[in-house]
DNA sequence: CCTCGTCGTCGAAGCGCTTCGACGATCGGC
DNA sequence: GCCGATCGTCGAAGCGCTTCGACGACGAGG
């Protein structure tokens, strides 16, 4: 492996000017670029990532702790991960992987032995107990999530009320007035991960203010416990004409069910998911959704981390907002039955 | 950030020492170890990674190239993450996650720049042109995936030539003797990613030694995809009494056809998949199948890679044995019906 | 009792890079 | 035509660690 001091010598100059030439932090001349870049070029030349972390302090890595327990929302979490190493490309970074169970210590480790110029979390609990710790890096960390208490550190996420706005009055503005919610599973509540009550709270207010009647439950997973979902928002509010379903797993086993109940979609009862778009449009039925944006949040997550980075001023809560797409899971309800 | 001179100075060593208490490379007496290590505590020091990689020319990294595309195989993949990321950490290294569409350029770059000390690439094409440039690394690689010419390169992978003929073990031995393969879409096929092939040719293998009857189709993606390629196989074969399944994205499609058709699974068609376990129990019937030993596999490459790491032996193939487990699809066929 | 080997520790060199200060050369302004 | 600023380059220091050789001290073997 060729050194600068190799590069150094091929080119005729000292290994400072190579540096120089590849950092661009002083001004070189055309000719000495040009044959410096000729010896990098010849000799194949990569700069030691260790001896310039060491000299620079700066690693040119991220690190992404991402929540790799086998779960339900794994093609969402694979789209935050593709977007976050896509961008950190982009910026001419790259990204160690960790897992969310390291928790605290992991994060430690890696930022007080410098591997990383920052760190982007994802699946952050109300009160997570990494936050405090993050506070203490010197690193920069920007979070894929809302946590209650998040002062002094960057978030980024969709606008889950707002999603559960964008909902019901897509649903009201169609003549629906009677609403359930499908929501997450309680292991979701439970897990508190704070989209589930920001999307649930969104919903009520949107509820209140549309003048709607509306049920809410969680559902477990499995065809059981949607089945159970629904029986118990039918039995709360009769006349359910349209169902908002904030629940990946639930929507297959739903419309499942409501085929096999002759409810017949979007005819007897129009349906809204929050899902990722590939979803959406993977079921039987076309669903009018609203997406997760995984890639913009992704995206936006290291562009923030590097704003930090080069002292660019961030703005703290960035909440997408979300975008309904049409399909063919809502009608119009006529009058006759509002 | 305390230094290791500062350990030293709060220890009362040199540095030296210090290293060696952290290395073990040399014996320190039980009482200057301790010192150390409480001077170590107290300061909360971490080495730096960068200064170590440059002194050691050690990373305690390891690369690890996935497919990012979203893709079918999502979930799969994902496991091959995780059981990475977990056994890296069980030996003390991190990870680092490459996308496969950086190609052999960004391999290049990590191993050049010696950001790690090994790498793993998974979802390797039967030619793939990542190899040759493998093999100019000075660093040890581990394919997940057997490319045709892998020579002296290390290859981990299931065994899908034993899985076909397990699966139609199975089947002959519940007395089947018309059976499909319900194979995975032409799309993998075109990309050349062996271990369809290598599952076809055990099929076919298998198949003729038990005397079957067999025949085999691709299948689209899709409800369509799927119709289209039970209509296939039922044509060319009639009386199938069994349905042999790579093809993950297909499974539930089928199922659902099968339902609609009125062929009930498993008193009229039998059904062994080839998939994750998680994703044979999630389906409506418990599917029996072949496991996809992702976590195995992964853990098994991170071993591997290890082992080259400290120069010891390692197999350059390892096709682990498939497993199949007996769950509700299959059933013995009633002697009249041979 | 002397020697040799081992144990425990130290000091110094060096890994490959960045960056700061210095310095000659060049150039524009008056 | 002279002075100060700017340009282009160099040398050296130093980032924090590992590792090699050296060297006392000490115990065992003859």
């Amino acid at each position: 492996m060729p050194t600068i001091n190799d590069v150094a010598k091929a080119a005729g100059v000292s290994p400072s000017t190579v540096s120089y030439v590849l950092s661009g932090r002083r001004p070189i001349s055309a000719e000495t670029r040009a044959r410096v870049q000729a010896a990098i070029a010849e000799l194949g030349f990569h700069p030691h990532a260790g001896a310039r972390a060491l000299a620079s302090s700066k690693t040119n890595v991220i690190a992404l702790v991402a929540p790799l327990r086998v779960d339900v929302n794994v093609p969402v979490i694979m789209q935050f991960a593709t977007a976050v190493v896509t961008a950190a490309r982009s910026y001419n970074h790259d990204v160690l992987l960790l897992t969310k169970d390291e928790g605290t210590a992991g994060l430690e480790r890696v930022a007080h032995s410098t591997m990383v110029d920052a760190l982007i979390l994802m699946d952050l609990e109300r009160d997570d107990l990494r936050i405090p710790a993050l506070r203490r890096l010197k690193q920069p960390s920007v979070l894929i999530g809302l946590p209650q208490d998040h002062t002094g550190i960057a978030c980024v996420d969709l606008d889950f009320g707002a999603a559960a706005r964008e909902a019901l009055a897509h649903l009201a503005g169609h003549g629906h007035r009677r609403i359930g919610l499908v929501g997450p599973s309680p292991a979701v509540y439970k897990r508190q991960t704070t989209y589930a009550d920001r999307f649930l709270t969104g919903f009520l207010e949107a509820s209140a203010e549309l003048s709607l009647r509306t049920v809410t439950h969680p559902c477990e997973p499995g065809a059981e416990g949607v089945r159970s979902c629904l029986a118990d928002l039918d039995a709360e509010l009769d006349g359910l004409t349209a169902l908002v379903v904030h629940n990946e797993e639930a929507l297959r086993p739903l419309l499942d069910l409501l085929h096999a109940t002759g409810r017949r979609v979007p005819d007897d009862i129009s349906i809204v998911a929050v899902c990722p778009r590939d979803v959406a449009t993977a079921m039987p039925i076309q669903l009018t959704s609203i997406d997760i944006p995984a890639h913009d949040v992704g995206t936006l997550a290291v562009e923030t981390a590097m704003r930090l980075l080069d002292g660019r001023r961030v703005e703290y809560t960035r909440l997408l907002a979300p975008s309904l797409v049409e399909r063919d899971s809502c009608r119009e309800i006529s009058t006759s039955h509002r």
